[in-house]
Parts: structure tokens; C-alpha cells; sequence
RNA sequence: GGCGCUGUAGCCAAGUGGUAAGGCAGAGGUCUGCAAAACCUCCACCACCGGUUCAAAUCCGGUCAGCGCCUCCA
């Protein structure tokens, strides 16, 4: 895996042999979930997966923020839960409940698992209060007026994720620096609450509210100890936030994450898709027309490193590539009840190489494009077993039955695909009448075709056609799928 | 200005020095009442210029273009 603290490849090895402990910084439920999200949450949710199919018992927690941040400078400015709260008239807890199910719901639907521990930072406020208080006693922290800052001239180790000496960072060059920091890039662990903030606790400073990076230093530490394996977030996160929760947790005596993973970037017209540039594509709306079951396929068809760029061609591309994929699984499932013994079927040597080449993709920091274009060739393999066997006999027992594993252990388990009604969250499950009342259809139009009334039977698939339904004819039959 | 990243076929996208995975789209063929699916075949001067090397998309230097972070951001 790539560890974005010594930035290199290295092997991975859990502190707890069997273990592995990881932390991902959740969002802040103020606002729909977009594109750049999913990114996010399916590339730490297939590595979560792939890891679990290696045999490793994960623990993983992310985090909802729910506290509402500064909207402008780090200092002062609204708070932007606040702010749309007042928007939409809602009392905070609401906005960030209504947007933490919203958020909920998005990610059921795209598959990714839900943590194993899903903190909020209201429901913390006690950790980190304790948390900054042993920094103050450590010497690394000060209070001014009510707020708490870390001092970061006193953490030689600070710049050490993001690469950053803190001689080379300009001083002043944004908004007027607040008179009571001791140093300009000193940070809020605690703020003092102006009259007029709704979200505020009791402290030992007075009553006031949690900086931005205390909850993630102080949350990943109670759930996952003092040392834990994987800390991940999106590469926007990494300067200032995760510097700050390191520095956060080292400065109080705590070894904090052994490895860091950094996602890259959602772009849209070659730039990043983001809430302050308003060209982002909320989930909500994207469902409305792509299957999420695509959209996720279309994720992990690029490195969780890369840059994703999307349109809306990529959707097509993806849909088609996808039922490739899907056709396959299914032709594999109908054929396995009647497969004969085959020893030594050629297909079953293929079948084994495949899966060799994806777990060697993904065991090379998880490269899921590899992983799945070894996929793709598999289902090449397996199309043209099945298409030989019309002429001569079925692939054997054995390799359909791996190839079945295959496709649902790896593209199932692993990628998180094939999840039937995954996608269709609260849409009836009416699977078994529809496939009795196509039976019924399909008779009907073979009826018409054994006795060459063709312009009937096109007239019937025409209609199909048009409800989404696509009939196809083979020798054995015809089928039909949507 | 500082730190960092990227430039691979019409589009998307892997690539660990030994002459480019995969998908979509496209072309031809097989099968088929016609379609569809499937199968077979075809489809890349790796941004540019130098250098190192027997050998470079891969390493080094430079040029051009673009992007991210340094302010909330996944």
C-alpha cells in the first residue's frame, strides 16, 4: 500500500496481527452529499472489503461531524451548520440530522458498509475537552480570551505529513490575523462562543465550542487506541487538518495512526468538484437517472490516487461495461445447475489465473482498475467457454463453479458490485411475478415466431423495448433482461 | 511565492526499464427470420526537447500545458 506519511510503497503490517484498526474522516452533514464523496467513501469502503477478504478482522470508524465549522476564516465568521440552519429555518440538530440520513441512504445505496463504529463529534465534546487539556498540561497548548490555540512552534514535528516547513509558509497573506495567537498558524482547539451561537458547551476555558481537528484526534484515539493501523481522508485533508489531528494527538504522548491514505480528487471539466465552486452533482440527484450500482463501478474504474475525471459519457461507458460483467455472472449462474463433470476443463485453469491477477492488483495498493479489467478477461474467457459449449458441450461443473466464486467473492464481496437492490432502496421486491409475467409474454412471442408471424413477434419486443425490457433469442430460447 | 500532482488511442483508464492491461465507442467477420447478446479479427509515433542505458511511457534535466493544497472542503 501507499502511505502518504513516508510517501512510498510499503507493506502493510498491522500492530495486532489479524487486526487492523482504520479511521476515515466522515463528513459534515450540513449539506447533500456529492460525487466527490462517493469517491471518497467507496475507495475506503473497497479497501475496508479487501482487507476483510484477506482475513483481517476490521474495525472501522468515521466520523460524522456534526458541530458545524467556520465558514470563512478559521477565527471567526459564521458557522456554516449554523448558517443553514438559519437557511432553511431548522434548528442545528435538525440540519445535521436531516443530512446525516440523507448521507445515510446515499451510501447504502452505493454499497459502501456501514462502520463498525460511527461517532459523532456533539457526542464527544467531553474526550476532547480532556484531550486538549492534557496538550495545555504538555505545554503545547495555551488559552486566550476564552479560546484554546495549539501552539505550534512548540511541535518540531509539525509540516511532517504534508511536507511543510513552517519558515516557508507566508505569514498574513490571508484575512487579518487575530491578535490573541501567539503565532498566525497556530489553531483553534477551542473557540469561545460569541453571544449570539447556538452550538456551545460548558468548559474549563467558559462556555465555547470544539476546533475543527480536535474531534478526529480525540474520536479515532478512544475507539481505536492509542496506535492504530490506517487513517485515511481525502488528499484535501491532508494540510491542514491531518497535520493538525497528529500533531493534536503525538503532542499529548499518543503514537496515533501507523499508515496514511490520501484519496484523490473528483474532477468535473478538469477541475475539482467541490461544494464552495457549486459544480457538484449531489448524489440525490445523480440516482434519479444512473443506476448507483454504476456509479460505483465508475469509481473504482480509476485508483483511489488518481484523479477521477467524470462526465456524463463516463456513465454510459460504465452502465455498458458493467452488464457486460452482470450478463456473464448471470449466464454463469443458469448453466451451473446443468454442467457436466469435466475434469481438466481448460476454463478452470483460466479461471484460477484471473483471480490470481486480481488479488495481485489489489494487493498492489489496491488497484481496483487492474482488479477489474482482471474481470473483464475473465468474462472473456467464460463468454467464449459458454458460447463453445453451444456447439459441443457445457463448460464442466467445476470451472463455472469458480468462476461463479469469482465473480461474487471478488466483484461481489470484494468491489462490492452485483448487489442486487442495493440500489433500489425502498423499491418493492415484485422479482418473482415479473418473471411469470414475462414467461407469459415470451410464450406468446414464440408462438408467433414458430409460425412466421414476425412482424408480431418484432412488434411485441418493440413494445418491451420501450419499458426498458430487452429481449434477446438464442438456441435455447428466448430471455430477456432490463 | 511555498509544497505536491498530472499530461498514455475518439472517450475513460492501468502500467513495477525490456518495445503499451482493461472498458466504452468504431471497423470487418461468425451466429441469427431480423435484431440483441456472445465469439473471432483489427484499432496508440505513451505532451515536447535533451540525457543516462544494450534497452525508457517508465530514471535524470529542461520546456510547454493543466490541476490540487497553503482559507471551509472528501
Amino acid at each position: 500500500m501507499h502511505d502518504s506519511l513516508s510517501r512510498r510503497k510499503v507493506i502493510f503490517e498491522p500492530g495486532v496481527p489479524g487486526k487492523v484498526g482504520m479511521y476515515l474522516c466522515g463528513p459534515t452533514v450540513y449539506s447533500d452529499a456529492h460525487l466527490g464523496h462517493a469517491k471518497k467513501e467507496v475507495a475506503f469502503d473497497v479497501i475496508r472489503r479487501y482487507l476483510a477478504h484477506r482475513g483481517y478482522a476490521v474495525r472501522y470508524v468515521s466520523n460524522i461531524t456534526d458541530v458545524g465549522h467556520l465558514q470563512n476564516d478559521s477565527d471567526d465568521g459564521e458557522d456554516k451548520m449554523l448558517a443553514r440552519a438559519a437557511l432553511e429555518r431548522l434548528e442545528p440538530i435538525e440540519v445535521a440530522e436531516k443530512y446525516y440520513w440523507s448521507f445515510m441512504d446515499d451510501m447504502a445505496r452505493l454499497g459502501v458498509q456501514r462502520p463498525s463504529i460511527q461517532p459523532r463529534a456533539t457526542g464527544h465534546i467531553p474526550e476532547q475537552i480532556e484531550l486538549i487539556e492534557e496538550l495545555t498540561r504538555r505545554g503545547h497548548a495555551y488559552e486566550a480570551n476564552g479560546s484554546v490555540y495549539f501552539e505550534v512552534r512548540s511541535w518540531p514535528e509539525y509540516g511532517k505529513l504534508s511536507g511543510r516547513k513552517l519558515d516557508d509558509q507566508e505569514e498574513g497573506t490571508r484575512e487579518a490575523v487575530r491578535g490573541e495567537k501567539r503565532d498566525p498558524r497556530d489553531f483553534a482547539l477551542w473557540k469561545r462562543a460569541e453571544a449570539g451561537h447556538i452550538m456551545r458547551w460548558q468548559s474549563p476555558w467558559g462556555v465555547g465550542f470544539p476546533g475543527w481537528h480536535i474531534e478526529c484526534s480525540a474520536m479515532s484515539l478512544k475507539y481505536l487506541g492509542e496506535s492504530f493501523d490506517i487513517h485515511g481522508g481525502g488528499l484535501d485533508l491532508e494540510f491542514p487538518h491531518h497535520e493538525a489531528e497528529i500533531a493534536q494527538a503525538e503532542a499529548a504522548g499518543h503514537p496515533f495512526a501507523r499508515y496514511w491514505m490520501h484519496n484523490n480528487m473528483l474532477t468535473i471539466g478538469g477541475e475539482k468538484m467541490s461544494k464552495s465552486k457549486g459544480n457538484f452533482t449531489t448524489l440525490i440527484d445523480l440516482f434519479k437517472r444512473v443506476d448507483p450500482q454504476i456509479v460505483r463501478f465508475l469509481l473504482i474504474g480509476s485508483h483511489y490516487r488518481s484523479i477521477t475525471e467524470f462526465s456524463e459519457e463516463g456513465f454510459v461507458s460504465a452502465h455498458s461495461g458493467y452488464r457486460r460483467l452482470h450478463d456473464a455472472l448471470s449466464e454463469t449462474l443458469r448453466r451451473l445447475p446443468g454442467a457436466p463433470e469435466k475434469p481438466g476443463d481448460p476454463l478452470l485453469a483460466q479461471v484460477r489465473t484471473h483471480v490470481s491477477a486480481f488479488e495481485a492488483a489489489m494487493s498492489d495498493d489496491f488497484n481496483t482498475p487492474r482488479a477489474v479489467a482482471a474481470l473483464f478477461n475473465l468474462t472473456t474467457d467464460v463468454n467464449a467457454a459458454l458460447a463453445g459449449a453451444a456447439h459441443q458441450q457445457s463448460p464442466g461443473r467445476d470451472a463455472l463453479e469458480a468462476a461463479r466464486a469469482a465473480y461474487l467473492e471478488l466483484g461481489g464481496s470484494v468491489l462490492g458490485l452485483f448487489a442486487a437492490g442495493a440500489g433500489a432502496v425502498g423499491a418493492q421486491d415484485d422479482t418473482a411475478l415479473v418473471g411469470t409475467l414475462m414467461d407469459v409474454v415470451l410464450e406468446a412471442r414464440q408462438h408467433y415466431r414458430l409460425s412466421k408471424q414476425y412482424a408480431a413477434s418484432d412488434a411485441l419486443r418493440g413494445k418491451l423495448a420501450g419499458v426498458g425490457v430487452t429481449v434477446e433469442d438464442t438456441r435455447d430460447g428466448a430471455r430477456w433482461k432490463r
